[in-house]
DNA sequence: GAAAGAAATGACCGGAGGGTCAATATTGAT
DNA sequence: ATCAATATTGACCCTCCGGTCATTTCTTTC
C-alpha cells in the first residue's frame, strides 16, 4: 500500500471545470478527517463522509481507491500542510533555554490544535496498529523531526549548565510527553475536566528549568 | 450499559462441574484481552476469541450478552485484579522524595507490564471514545487514585523544598506522562526501537529532582 | 445405567456497509 | 445548439460477521 499518491486525479481535456475536482477532493478529505476523528476508522461510514462533503458515495471512489486509502490521504495531506509552515526558531545568543521555550512553544501548541494536526495525532495513536506503513511515515515525518529539535535544545541547555547532562538529550520524548498526554486526554475525556495543554507545558517547564522566571 | 456484572453466571444444580464454568469464563476473558489488544475492538472476530479460548463461538454468549459486554468485562476484570495488589508505600521519615520514587516506582512499572494492565491502558486509550461509560469507570478506578498518590508525594517534595511549589502538585499527570507515553509508543512502534519505560522514568527523575543521586 | 438438567456446539440467519457501474448530469469546444 | 469527454450519482450486489438456537455432549444423582 502506498499512501503517497493513492488518488487518481482525473485528466480533463474537454470536460467539466478544471479546478472543481480539486475542490471536491479537498471537501472529501476535510469531511473524512472530521468523521474519522469523531467516530474512528471502523465506525466511519463512507456514506457519512460523502454526505458531509456534499457528494454521493460513489464519488469518493473516483478519488480514492478504498477506505484505507482515504484514511491515508487524510494523514498525508495534513502532514504535507504541516511541512509548509515549518520554521526552525533559534534561541537568542544568551537567552536562557527555559525562557526561549516559554516564548516559542505555546504558539506552536495552539497552532497544532487549530490545524488538524492534533486530531491526526490522536487518529494515528488509536488506529495506528491497523496501518503499520502509515504509522512509520507519520513517525518519520511528524515525530522524528520534533525529537531532533528537542535534542538540539536539550544539548544546548545541558552545555549551558541549565540541565543536568544526558537526561533530556537521551530521552527527548520527555519534553513532548506532557503535550501529547494532554491532547490524548482531551480526546478521551472531552466532556468533563479538560486539560489545558499550555498550562501543563508551563508547569513542566517550571519543574525542569527550576526557578527561571522569578517574578 | 452496565459493565459491572454484565455476565450471566449459569446456575448449576445437577449439571456439570461447578468450577469448570469459571475456568471457561476466565479463558474467554484472557483470550479476549489478547485479541482485542492485538486487533482492536472492530477487527476482533468473536470466532477468533472463541478459537483462542478453545471453545465454540456460541459459548461466549453463555457468559456475555454481546461483544461490547465482553470488552467491558475484560477491562473490569483487569481493574479488579489491580485493586487486589494495592499497597500504598510511604517514604521513610527523612528519605528524599527522589530516592523514594526511584525505589518504589520501577517495580510498579514492571508489574504493570507483566499484568495485563498496560494493555488495558492502551485499549482504553484507543477504543475509549466508543465506550464512554467504561472510560469514565477506568478513569475513576485506575487513573484518579494514581494522580491522588502523585499529588501527595508532590506536596511532600514541595514542602521539603525538593521541588518548586505548585508545578507538580497542580499537574500531577506530569509524573505519569513519561510512563504512559512509553507504553503507547511501544504499542504503536512495537517492532523497531522500543522505549525502555524504566529508563525513561529514571531520566525524568534526574531531570526533575536534579542531581540527587550523586555517585 | 438411566434420567435429567446444564453446558457446549456450530450451522444458520439477517442486516449492515464497502464497493461497483450503468445511467445521468455537467461542462467546454465547435 | 450539438457533441464529446468527463464528473457524478445512487440503486444494487455481495461478502462478512454478530448473534441465535435446535441439537449434542457432559456430569451428577439416584
Amino acid at each position: 500500500m502506498a499512501f503517497e499518491d493513492d488518488d487518481a486525479p482525473p485528466r480533463r481535456r474537454r470536460g467539466p471545470s478544471p479546478a472543481k475536482t480539486a475542490a471536491t477532493r479537498q471537501a472529501l478529505v476535510t469531511a473524512a478527517l472530521a468523521t474519522f476523528f469523531e467516530k474512528g476508522f471502523a465506525d466511519t461510514r463512507m456514506s457519512d463522509v460523502a454526505a458531509r462533503a456534499g457528494t454521493a458515495k460513489g464519488t469518493i471512489y473516483l478519488y480514492f481507491t478504498d477506505k484505507a486509502a482515504l484514511f491515508g490521504a487524510v494523514v498525508v495531506e495534513v502532514l504535507r500542510d504541516a511541512r509548509a509552515g515549518r520554521s526552525v526558531p533559534r534561541p537568542r545568543p544568551d537567552e536562557p533555554t527555559g525562557a526561549f521555550l516559554r516564548r516559542i512553544v505555546p504558539p506552536l501548541l495552539s497552532e497544532l490544535q487549530r490545524s488538524g494536526r492534533s486530531q491526526v495525532l490522536r487518529l494515528v495513536a488509536s488506529e495506528g496498529t491497523r496501518f503499520p506503513e502509515l504509522t512509520r511515515v507519520y513517525r518519520q515525518v511528524a515525530i522524528e523531526p520534533v525529537l531532533r529539535m528537542i535534542r538540539i535544545y536539550a544539548r544546548r541547555a545541558e552545555r549551558r549548565g541549565e540541565l543536568r547532562p544526558h537526561a533530556l538529550s537521551d530521552q527527548p520524548i520527555l519534553m513532548a510527553a506532557p503535550a501529547v498526554i494532554a491532547m490524548l486526554w482531551n480526546g478521551l475525556f472531552a466532556g468533563d475536566e479538560p486539560l489545558d495543554v499550555a498550562a501543563m507545558f508551563e508547569a513542566w517547564l517550571d519543574l525542569v528549568f527550576g526557578p527561571v522566571p522569578e517574578r
